[in-house]
Formats: structure tokens, C-alpha cells, sequence
DNA sequence: AATGAATGAGCCTTCATTCAT
DNA sequence: GATGAATGAAGGCTCATTCAT
């Protein structure tokens, strides 16, 4: 194993390299200005590569999406949370809050979230791919999340609801940002500011559910 | 003068005609494809004119938007429910389920409503119209709808995520409504349905405005 | 006689009047732009007419020019100077200076000569009409007045290319406008400029026939 | 090494091929048509290129326009004279008929002068590049040759209108051309006709010249 | 007679992609 | 393997012209 990274490392790094540029050209742009916003002569203008590049790394401009798509985080984010021995509300808290940084941080500016999030509503080649490998996940993630805590009374479409409010507040903030700079033009994404956004989405929810959880049992 | 009048009202719709049939064109393919993927040609294709009948009536691409949207029907709403004497909770409920109607229904599929849902995220040549002329007045009439029920207590920063969290909840559907009919391939935003989300809203926002109100008291 | 001009003056008052504003118009623009670069609709803007006033009017573009242009000013020249009783030099002298003031006089803006050397060198549908009713005379004219002090020992060529020297002269003035402007940013055509410039092609161009009048004789 | 010059200078060509032949088709369509007039996918057909081959080699028209001039043969004219040991006159012969080549030989049919010339009295984006760089400098290198003929005594507008007269009486057959194969259409721009040009010019300008200067000195 | 509306050809430019080394 | 060059489809827009009153 050592040796097929030695290997790896040493025997493809010029082309590797070049990849791994375009990749993060890719999601700087996708992020930026949307999959059909973007250009490939741009992505590979800051990737430093010729324009023949993506068509012959990963042929064509959705298979460069495709390859600048990461789960990883996402999914990481959760496995984090289902582990965790803090009780469902606690989780909900950390779990919004991570979730709010990946989609507004300026570190990850280029965050596979954030594409995802710019691309949720103009579906993609990659459209399928994102669903069953990330939305879904996660849409049963945090519906398990809220099951803990609304407790078995609550029907699913009912149960689904709150996810889907859930995950409606904390986009909206990435979605409606230019809009949102436009009203409040002094607003900046600071981590404060994400924390503070963070903490109302969370106590906000979890009255929520707390109070649908009650009217439950009734 | 009353046989001029039903004349005009003859005639000129004979010369407005294509004027009227390219806006619902535009309206339509704005609102499927966005303002950047809405090409001029098909625009003029539904409305079956000439590509060049669009820079007749409009100037460009950016003035058919311009005049595509029509900001009436949101106004109305808040008109209606600022006019209503309902109770605050009330009318909260009453304006997310018109809101969701504007923005779900199928017999609104070129409401200007969604166009601008739309373009939220990416910022075309009218989104500061859009903002300063629709979205600023929404954000203001609903944060004082909902400072009947939260009370004085609550800071005004507080106030406006609640706005956010409202609106974010039903902007989600229009958003995400892709993404949910892969999740859900069942799923019809028929009335009922419709009302049942409105429901989940209002319900799940109002419990959570008023635990803030009860907190902000201690 | 008189009737019939009140009938014009009175019964197509509009009709006429319009299509004065637009002959008015398009030799303003003409002039001004080029036949290639003027545009219908900028002409009927200027006139304050419909955009197919003219080809209802005139038929076509060219149709336009041809009517715009008018001949009769720089006939007028020809035969003011035909019918003086001064001596050739004196009658080259005002004859330049009277074309210069034609060419060059901001009075003179939309005048059909202007329009003339502008096409001069962009042959469009109506220069062949041009040539044989306004350029061939003006050159037959300018052979005759240069003949009468070269007088008959020089060959026709070389006449001829005499008058190319002194028409020469003047159009460079015309034509090289835009850089001459660029080059002595501070040159104004004014009356007492159009002046020394005639002064100074009628010396220039004198002093050189005689001298070629006098190598003829040798 | 000698071999990979060879290589290059053999493979170079068929990458740059294109560029030249690109360059090549549009002197001749500017210098026929004017920048205005012509349209790149002309220009295009003529080269035997894809439309999108200007933009991708120029990057515009404008571009294309920029780099198809050359001021080199026009600056070569005069570096010539001014190293020439010859008397004044003569060098001002001699540098009238090289222009008259320039401008009038078939075999110069797409020179840059001929575009320069086609372009004086239509402003292009060019225009400012064309008079610093080439107009100018040919403006004073004459105004240098006629001073050393005409003396001291002449003023220095007077001077300029010298060098107006010389230019003009040359660009005329450039700009009339159309005009004057219209009045003789037998006339062809041969070496010998354009020697006869040119003599005529030299020997006109230079006799009124002299006779300016003989009356700058009473 | 006269005009607002509509037309289609054509413009320059941009794009993702493919070709030929 | 990797790239500069080239491609053709399509984009928004402008134009002179024609249509239908």
C-alpha cells in the first residue's frame, strides 16, 4: 500500500497535480457562479491548465462536476453525530451548527455543499448522483434525529415536515444570500454571526417539534 | 363610447396579443429554467413570434424579465392580511398558506412569484428591483406580523431570523422541489397537500415564536 | 404656377411636410454616419416619423439617399462661376473657396456634398448616379477652368490630373476630419480656417499649373 | 539544432497558418470593405477558417483589426529618405512614388496603408493607434521635407497646409478610385500609370513649393 | 394614406467539445 | 499523455423590410 502511494505520488504527480487543480478550480467556480453559470475556459484558466484539460481528465464539463462532488463531509458530519453519546437535542444543536458553517464559512467557499445547495433547484446531470448519495442520507439521518425527540406519536409525512423545516431554515441563508446582503447590506457571515444564526435555528426547531411532540400525545 | 370601448378592448388585444403571449412565455420558461438558461428562441417559440419580437416589445432579455415580473399578487396578500382582523396567529396561517398557493400551485406556474424564487440565488440584472420593490416589504410585513406575537422584548435580530425561518421553510418546497419529487416520486403538490404543508408551517413557526415570547419574558 | 404651389402648400401638407423632416433627417445622419453606418430607425427618430415612413416614402434605403442627395448647390457653383466675367485664376479661387465652404462649413452639416465625399470611396447603390450627375460635370467644369490657364500645349492627362490634384486638396479635408481632429485637437473649421485653407489650395494649385503651363511651352 | 529550427520553422507554420491566413484575408476585406463593412465570417470564408477562429486568434474583430495593421512599410518609406543622401526634391519624389505604390499597386492590395486610408474618415477603435503610431510621425517627416525646401520663412500652418495638399492629392486616388474608374473606366493602376501619378504629384507640389517659398522671401 | 407590429436574415460573440499533433 | 488549434451550434441583438390594418 505504501508503495502504491510511493508510486502514485511519483509516477503521475505532474497529471495528478493538474487534476486535483481543476477539481478545486471546479468547485471554486460551480460554487460561485452555479454549474451553468460556469465556464470551463474559466475553471481552467485558475486551474492553470489548458482548456482541453477537463474534456481529458473527466471528459466532459458534468463529469468534472460529477468528480468535484465530495460526500465526504457531509456524511462525516453525521456518522459524528450518530456516534455521539450527547442526547438527540444536543445533536440537533451541533449538527445544525456544522451544517450552517459548511454551507456559509467563507473557508469553504468551495464546500461540495454549497454546490450542492446552488444546485438544487436547476437539476444537473449530477442531480440523481446528489440525491441518493447525499440528500437522502441525510434527509434519514436527521429524521431519525427528529424521531428521537418527537417521540413514535408523530406520523411520518408529519415527521418529514420538520426535517424538510428544518433543513428549509438552514438554506435559506446560502439560497437567498444575495438578497440577504441587498436588505442588511453591514451583514457579514462572520462566526459569530453563523453561531448566532445557528442557535436560533436550533432553539427555534426544537420548541417546534417539543410542541408537536406534546400535541402528540394528547 | 361604450361600443369604442369594447372596440378597444377588441382591438388591442389583437396588437397586445403577442406582447401578452410573450410575457406568459417568459413567465413560464423563467421560471423553469431561470433567467441565465431561458433563451430568447424558445421564449418566442411557445409564444409562437419571432425571435426579434422580443427586442421589439421589450428592448432586451432584461426588460422582458423586468416586465415578466409583476409584483401585485404578493402585495395583495400582505394588503389582505394587514386589512384582516384576525388575530396575529391567524393571519400568519392565512398568509403562508396563500404564500405556499403563489408558490406550489400548478395554476400558478408562471407566477411572478416564482421567478423571483428563482432568481434569489443568482443574482440577474432585476434582483435589485426584485428586492427593493417585493422581497424588502415581504421581510418587513412579516417581521411586524410576527412582532404582534413575539412581543417588545425580543432584539430585532432575533426578529428577522424569525422571518428567515418562516420564509426559508416555504421557500424550501419551491427550491427543493426537484430534489423532492426524486425523494418522493409520489408527491403532488395538489390543494390538500398544499394545506398540509401550510399546516406543518404555520403550526411548527408559531409554537416557536411562542416559546421565544415566553423566554424573552423570564 | 402659383396655384399649383398653394395646392401643394395646402392640400398634402403633412404628407409632404413629413417627408421633408425626413429627407432633412437622413442627410443629417448621412452625412454624419455613412450610408452603411446610418440607420433607418435613427433617421425616422430624428424626423419624429414611423419607422416605415420611408420605405413608404422612398421605397428603400437607397431610395432615401437617392432623393437626399441634391445636386443643385454644387451646380449653382459651377455656373455662378461660368457666368463671371472674372479671369480664371480669380474664378478657381472662388470656386475653391465657395466648395470648401461646402464641405467644411458647419452650416453646411447635412449638405448633399458631404454626403457625396462620403461615399465617395464606398461605392453604394448610388454612386453611379452621383458620378454622372454631379462628379462628372464638376471634373469636366475644373478641366475647362484649369485648360483656360494651362492652356493647350499640356496633354489631357496631365489636365486631368490637375484637377485630381486641386479636387485632391480639398476632399483631404473632408475625408482625413476625424484624424486631423485628433491630430491638432484645437483646429476649428471656423470662417476665418475654411479661408486660409481655400487661400492656400487656390496659391498652392495656381502657382504649380502656371508652372506647368510654362514647362509646356518649352 | 539547425533540424529543430527546421522542424519549427516548418511546424510553426501550420499552427500559425491559420493566423496568417486569418490576417491575410482581413487586410484585403477591411482594406475592400472597411472595418464597418466587413464581417468577420467573410473574412473567415476567405481564410478558409471557422467563424469562432477570430475570436479565438484576435479575441474580436477589434483585435483582428489591430494586428492586421502594420505601420512597418509606411515608417520603412521614410526611414529610407530621411538616411538618403539625396537633395530634398528628389527625395520627395521618391518617396511619393513609394507611396503611390503602396496605395495604388495591385500587389499591395491588402496593405495596411490601404486600410488605414479606407478608415481616416471612419472612426474606428483603431483610429487613435492608427494617427499616434503611423499618421502622425508621416505627418511630421514631411512636414521635416518640405521645410528643408520651402525655408524658413513660411509659418509653420502654412507649412502643415503644404503637407496637406501632398497627402490629399495622393489619398485622393486611393479614396476616389471607385469615382474614377466610373469616369474613365479604362484607366488601370499600372507601374507606368502610377509612375505618371506620381511624377504629376511631385512636380505640382513641388513647383508651388518653390513659389511659396520665393514669396516667403520678398 | 400611413403606421404599429412583425419578420427573417445576419451580425459578433461565447461555449463545450473535438481534432491533430 | 497532454495540448494548442479548430469547430459548429447557439446565444442575444440589430437591421431593413414587409404585413395588416
Amino acid at each position: 500500500m505504501a508503495a502504491a502511494d510511493i508510486k502514485e505520488a511519483e509516477i503521475k504527480p505532474a497529471s495528478e497535480h493538474t487534476r486535483m487543480r481543476l477539481l478545486d478550480a471546479a468547485r471554486e467556480v460551480f460554487s460561485q457562479q452555479g454549474f451553468q453559470g460556469a465556464t470551463i475556459r474559466e475553471i481552467c484558466r485558475r486551474a492553470d491548465a489548458n482548456v482541453a484539460a477537463v474534456n481529458y481528465h473527466f471528459g466532459s464539463k458534468d463529469g468534472l462536476l460529477a468528480e468535484a462532488l465530495n460526500f465526504a463531509p457531509l456524511a462525516a458530519l453525521q456518522q459524528a453525530s450518530v456516534k455521539s453519546t450527547e442526547c438527540p437535542p444536543i445533536r440537533l444543536r451541533l449538527f445544525v451548527r456544522d451544517f450552517m458553517l459548511m454551507l456559509l464559512d467563507e473557508k469553504n467557499a468551495s464546500s461540495p455543499c454549497r454546490i450542492m445547495a446552488r444546485e438544487l433547484a436547476d437539476p444537473t446531470p449530477a442531480l440523481d448522483q446528489i440525491v441518493s448519495e447525499a440528500i437522502a442520507p441525510l434527509h434519514e439521518f436527521l429524521g431519525n434525529l427528529v424521531r428521537e425527540i418527537i417521540g413514535k406519536n408523530v406520523a411520518e409525512a408529519e415527521l418529514r415536515r420538520c426535517v424538510h423545516s428544518i433543513l428549509g431554515q438552514c438554506l435559506f441563508y446560502r439560497h437567498s444570500h444575495p438578497v440577504l446582503q441587498r436588505l442588511h447590506p453591514k451583514l457579514r457571515y462572520d462566526h459569530k454571526e453563523i453561531n448566532a444564526i445557528s442557535d436560533h435555528i436550533a432553539e427555534f426547531s426544537l420548541a417546534a417539534i417539543k410542541h408537536l411532540e406534546k400535541s402528540s400525545r394528547r
